[in-house]
DNA sequence: TTTTATGCAAAGTATTTGCACGGGA
DNA sequence: TCCCGTGCAAATACTTTGCATAAAA
């Protein structure tokens, strides 16, 4: 697996997993379909509910199954929230943080300025002596579209 | 509950349970010390098993009750790690972010240089279309103790 | 044909709830 | 005394594992 995952698309997924040796097989397939079009933060189970839309004699396992394998392989990105930390949407590569709808949950990404983001984790490391190796940055707030669905009412 | 939690003492936690009506009990009393105490991210069953040292009849589901109210009043803070999210350390009051050892679980609070976050935040909140409630900032590393130890090995 | 994947059922974990007894105020 | 808190056991929720069958390559 090299720079094929770097677009989110279904394609791109499934020739991922072809890449390291895993199968493509129709369960896969909608459960990859259902999380790559979603700009929502899915857990197995609502993953679950999704696919079986589209393919009713999934199984719960085979999600949990799958989402394993493609989180392995780096295209599911795991999010926490205050309330659940089995959530995931798809990754991307680069540092990326997270812009996340406290109403109906879209998730996007942002670029966390990374000047201004090395800045304040330089300055971090000098005072506490620690050598920092990874950083989170969640932003949470209400979307555009949440903010004129409730102006209406 | 006012300020009395600004501080992070065993006192201040007892006195903030009772003052919210809460009895003071010889089961919180250790929970409460074992937390208070610690500069570690724990589970409740970390929690468990340091605080039966003290009280050997202490029950799990005791951990679990005191500590749920402990969150509720503002005491505890959970912390969300890539593997788990289940740990919690004492909270402190205003907007802070932590730096975490990887390597021995040591949790520190900093001051999350708010000008710097404050101009990000803004920045993503226009070209977004969001508004922005809430933030998290987690910067994850090895601490000088640990790197210290490090080299000797 | 060979090997991997699937779905069910069962087994593990983690956490919450019900309840009778015990201890704070 | 009164009522809340306790620990045990049971219930629930979430996730993983074992296994026989089904499907990919």
């Amino acid at each position: 697996m090299k720079d094929m995952d770097k677009i989110i698309t279904t394609e791109n997924w499934l020739a991922c997993l072809k890449d390291n040796g895993y199968r493509v097989t129709a369960p896969r397939q909608v459960v990859v379909e259902t999380i790559a079009s979603s700009h929502y933060i899915l857990s197995p189970l609502d993953v679950y509910e999704l696919a079986r839309q589209l393919y009713p004699s999934l199984g719960l396992v085979t999600v949990y199954r799958t989402m394993e394998k493609l989180e392995e392989l780096g295209c599911l990105q795991r999010v926490h929230l205050p309330t659940s930390c089995q959530g995931f949407i798809a990754a991307v590569t680069g540092h990326q943080h997270l812009l996340i709808c406290e109403n109906c949950g879209l998730a996007t990404y942002f670029d966390g300025d990374t000047e201004k983001m090395d800045a304040l984790i330089d300055d971090v490391a000098e005072k506490s002596g620690f050598i920092i190796r990874d950083h989170w940055l969640q932003l949470f707030g209400v979307c555009g579209n949440c903010r004129f669905l409730n102006k209406k009412t």
